[in-house]
DNA sequence: GATGAATGAGCATTCATTCAT
DNA sequence: CATGAATGAATGCTCATTCAT
């Protein structure tokens, strides 16, 4: 990706993030971006191609970090803390990104159905995980799909709490908690 | 609220859920509510009007459902288990309003901010049913704000779940894991 | 066609006779026909539909003085000559409509083959005056199609004698002209 | 005209013939023409000046071939027929050039009027031929230059006669029959 | 000679809102 | 109460032209 081209993304995800897919505009994004919006379109052939670019990237890393770890070599347990720990603070580093994620997997058009189809490989790479845990005696056997789900729901929960109660805790910690819950539940 | 106010509230919930806010336009939701356009000025005096309105109706309906709930004579544990059975039902059976709430929970503009605002009144509802769980020692101590949080989580989880394997599932069959899974936690 | 509608449909027909379909601007057009450029969209859908709905009537209104005549009870020899004066009147009357006509004949977007198409059923009405005449034996065998070709060659040529010498020379000493020639030749 | 800008001459004739001098763009012109679209301002100025080059081009190589005829040592008689065979098969054989031209006989712009005095001097070609003819007895006395313009009609007629039965007769026999009914007329 | 990235003015189209009936 | 014609600001997109390499 060149300079002008990582400018668009980089001022294209802020945009979406701030007014979502038709909020955002053409002309805004190319402020953001610093070029002409001429530009936006000798890069990329429409709005919905800057949309899915920006979303593939995304997804794409969130998946690249999953299987990094996913190669180390460590017990299910230490994978899942890890994947855990990993993917939160991805989410809340890329806030942005994961906004303009969050606010899309709804509704009709073909970008949101493109979007939930990359989402669901996405999940099945985190089933595995859980599929390994379970036959490992690791984690409850169980329904590994649902399991995945609710990871993701941690994550958009996490977003959220951010979101509304902006700063007032560390994001370590917030992380660490969360892990807690999720793992062990919240029966005492 | 009379026939035609009714008819422009539903037609509303439908359009934003298939479109979005922005997406969403005046004409659609005449033409779903089967009246003139300028009859939907009559009765609402914007788009950001009729929005709102849909918003608190619902999250107000959501609220009630555990305010009901909580007047009743159980104990705490059995409460929390009710609640989420009740609301994940609740968000289920009002699927289409669910999304329109989720897609709009980020972003800058008022009414963003206005949804938010509302569904910190609803956290904290859900946050008195974990303080007391809390103190009668059902629940482990820790951040009852967060586990508000991470509720609301597993109820946006669940409506992906929904949405992304439509029906492969029975509800209730569902709901019941999502408990277990939140309450006991994932670990064997 | 109410007053609106007709309004548009005035200014459209000179703003395109002026600029041709693609010169031609819906900025313009509003201008012309002093009304918002809203109003075009609310009464057609596009550009395209703006120039489908001039082009096919006009070429209505031409066949339909053809059909007229056809009607009337007069030898093919009368008739072919009324029709040529008429016709030849008419598309003088109607100038700027019928370079609208012309100067979309070519080329290969859809506008242009249905224009091709309207005029197919305008010449065929044309041969059908030939072959009566041929029939009649007041005109010479041949290819009642050709001649229909040849006769809207004959319009054309008028307009742009007509455009290129503005008015020296009354309209009707031409049509006059070009029926003497066309119905007996130009050799001695 | 070294290659490239041949290249260029050619391939501007396809693109202006298929879309008209608006609908035409650079950017086609450059693929056609195999060539970067910098490339079409190193040889020529604008788009007009490519458009320019075209028609002045096309028309001197039609006015040529009349030159040569008339020069001829024939009666006019011969050097008619020749024109309208040589003419007719010239607008056939580079029909594309010949749509680019009628399209934009219209308008206000400045090359549609720069078109129309380029026009004017092959018209003047043809009256010549005429007035000679007249004065030998060949043709009829009657007004020379519109019998030049119905000519070009007839040029047109065939054009669009290709176009919408395209190829269903021999070029040949269309433009014998041409002759034909152009020189003696259609009565019996 | 030739290239192609970058530009920005211009254009078709959309849509929330108004208002006379 | 209800209507729907009319509005015009806003927006996605196109394309002739420029210019540094």
């Amino acid at each position: 990706m060149n300079k002008t081209k990582r400018a668009i993304f980089e001022a294209a995800v802020r945009e979406f993030s701030e007014r979502g897919y038709n909020g955002a505009t053409m002309d805004e994004i190319a402020l953001k971006a610093r070029v002409a919006k001429g530009t936006l379109y000798y890069h990329f052939k429409s709005k919905e191609e800057i949309f899915s670019f920006v979303v593939v990237e995304g997804i794409k890393s969130m998946q690249a970090a999953i299987s990094e770890i996913n190669e180390m070599d460590l017990g299910s347990f230490e994978k899942i803390r890890l994947i855990c720990k990993n993917q939160l603070t991805l989410s809340n580093d890329n806030r942005e990104f994961f906004k303009v994620l969050i606010s899309q997997i709804w509704g009709k058009e073909n970008r949101q159905s493109e979007i939930r189809m990359l989402l669901n490989t996405y999940f099945r790479e985190i089933e595995k995980v859980m599929e390994q845990a379970m036959s490992e005696g690791v984690v409850k056997k169980g329904n590994p799909k649902l399991m995945s789900f609710l990871f993701f729901g941690n994550l958009i929960a996490t977003a959220i709490y951010e979101i509304v109660n902006n700063g007032v805790q560390s994001i370590d910690d917030t992380v660490n908690e969360i892990i807690e819950l999720s793992l062990r539940g919240i029966l005492a």
